[in-house]
DNA sequence: GAATACTATAGTTTGTAGTGCAATAGTGTT
DNA sequence: AACACTATTGCACTACAAACTATAGTATTC
């Protein structure tokens, strides 16, 4: 799966979990960019995804870890975990 | 630090320590584009985070860890993982 | 002096906001 | 069940700012 729908999946899953509506985000953003967005229509950047992590009220890293836990398949968040130490250990 | 110097930072700092060239994101951006980035002109959206991190041959998480590492100081990978863990955790 | 990096400029694409309305999902009533 | 009622979301359209590309020139550094 591609980034972009595993982002729209993840953003829909933690929002409807936390039972956060798509209007609570128009302070951050309009209502209509986060449909767009789960929908998989768009890909937003960084500084909107910190915003959205903000209205979650988990840090960004959260949302981003779940997108990519969704985009490869098999994975769990310790592999993960382990994956980007290593890519940050070696120089 | 904002996201958008941070990530400014680390791109910089992931590619020279690499010993990769902007010249070599040509394939995947335009070139002029990642000097914008490294300066902390422009924020990247998610997919373009996607094809960095592939050039530069690491997770895409890495660079992002590395990111917010950066933006928050007296942070730590592991504190880092704790907290992510917390909030995937709790519903 | 040839790579490499920085900068300016202009053009194209796309992220983002706003409005309005149709469609759907719940929720409760009788 | 079926109905109305409400909250929520999907969707089409417009408009603008910003992400992204392309080219070219200038400064660095090796």
């Amino acid at each position: 799966m591609d980034t972009r729908t595993a982002f729209a999946k993840s953003l829909k899953e933690l929002r409807t979990i936390r039972g956060v509506t798509q209007e609570d985000f128009s302070n951050v953003s309009s209502r209509t960019y986060i449909s767009m967005i789960e929908r998989g229509l768009r890909c937003p950047t960084l500084e909107k995804v910190d915003e959205f992590a903000q209205v979650l009220g988990v840090h960004p890293l959260a949302l981003l870890c779940l997108t990519y836990l969704r985009a490869e398949e098999h994975e769990n968040l310790d592999r993960l975990f382990g994956r980007i130490k290593a890519d940050l250990g070696r120089p």
